[in-house]
DNA sequence: GCGGGAGTTTGACGCAGATCAAAACGGGGG
DNA sequence: CCCCCGTTTTGATCTGCGTCAAACTCCCGC
């Protein structure tokens, strides 16, 4: 893996909030025009960072949160000893960086796993807007409470799940966030190598492909390479919860 | 396990937040008399939770937050499909319900291990209250963005290491909260049993008997049914990333 | 103090998934 | 267009932990 620190700034032009289409995504619903205008003035600048680059990395200080515009990225924890591990997969309308808030230094860092753009938020312009704009405030809570919601459920499935379940749990929660973002619910690039879905899912790379092509051959799934069709919503349901009948 | 849902309230009886002795720990540091005040009349009111009771179920509606001031809590995720799972054990100074303002539904069971009082704070409360006092805002936030952190630990710790690593980090987590508190670091007591220790590490309890059977054979620690005494901390963090020595 | 149930320990065995190995594939750069 | 290297697939074997089972301990209620 490349570890080329490189990170690409390009341009001010600002697409204001006002007018993205990830508006209702990333914004509180019923903001007035004036808040909408604060909002906009709240965002730093855009940024690019082109895959395999960071966006940020472990143990800088945190400077913004990051609300994904296009692309998609991983974050990764890392242990002393040299051990990573896929954290999450975050794509458009995601916002990163939260875990830095608590000692304001990243833990995790962030890669782009193909081009992306980012919207960069001071965490203090947040915070004193959200003062003032009580629904900006709420929403704010709402979505770091939804990223520990969403580490719950990493947990259970760590914790809890065989492989197969793990990555049925895992594709049934592409799909929904494709659907949610207006794509296809079923038919999806796999951004990531078999490698960090292994490592997000605590597999190794051969189980995931494995299990892949168990998948396949039962004909709940077509995948070419990275390349993913789900045949059957239905019975990848069932697969996260059929296989093991035990307590 | 017994299912009452038993909810007991005692007390009114306010021990004012200006002279509770988790202050700290709960609360911002450099607030005035005012704000302190302000703290207090914002916290609803106190209640005991008996071992072995629900502070909150899940599915049902948030109402409050809850700060544990003394006691012994768990939370457990669960599965549709009835596994279940512990998130996490909870001391004093710990807030919980964290994970409910996002969809305002608590997703998580938290029961007392111990006889426990906690102090309910109507998040409507905290969130008007921190509006208007930014210390409390940004302390609020870094509490939120730990738990994100804490959780990013559990999912290394779930995904990446071997049963021996998992109970040693385990230990020495305990023991750096317990020290936090002013309780010793090398000797307490555990207050869950094997089986919810396995469940919060992704073990079957006889796993983590059997590891802590061996742990005491090496002479890293003592342990008497739920007495823990730990012999060496030098050891224990030595065994959390010694033994897999792969990639 | 005594009985019983929940919690714990320890042993024997089996299996899901890791590990090792090698071949096939694919796509990006020259 | 072709080469090359990173990625993926598939097979064979190994092993850590789960599973099943049985005995033992500790409380708690009576």
């Amino acid at each position: 893996m490349a570890t080329t620190l490189r990170i690409v700034e390009v341009n001010k032009l600002k697409t204001a909030c006002s007018s993205c289409s990830l508006q209702e995504l990333c914004l509180p619903a019923g903001l007035s025009s004036n808040e909408l205008k604060s909002v906009d003035e709240m965002i730093d600048r855009r940024r690019t960072v082109k895959r395999g680059d960071y966006l940020f990395r472990s143990g800088v200080s945190l400077h913004s949160l990051y609300a994904i515009r296009s692309g998609f990225m991983k974050s990764c924890v890392l242990h002393e000893d040299g051990r990573e591990q896929v954290a999450g997969f975050h794509m458009m309308g995601d916002l990163m960086g939260l875990d830095a808030i608590g000692t304001n230094h990243h833990l995790c860092d962030a890669v782009a796993l193909e081009d992306s753009e980012v919207c960069e938020i001071p965490l203090k312009n947040l915070e004193e807007l959200s003062r003032n704009i009580p629904s900006l405030q709420q929403h704010f809570h709402r979505i770091m409470s939804r990223e520990i919601a969403r580490d719950y459920g990493v947990m259970l499935l760590l914790g809890s799940m065989r492989a197969e379940e793990r990555l049925a749990a895992f594709l049934l929660n592409l799909s929904q966030r494709f659907a949610a973002r207006g794509y296809s619910a079923t038919e999806f690039h796999l951004r990531m190598t078999r490698e960090e879905i292994g490592s997000y899912l605590g597999l190794k790379l051969e189980t995931v492909s494995r299990t892949l092509s168990h998948f396949q051959a039962q004909g709940v799934i077509a995948v070419q390479n990275k390349h993913l069709r789900i045949l059957s919503l239905d019975n990848l349901r069932e697969l996260v919860s059929h296989h093991s009948c035990r307590s």
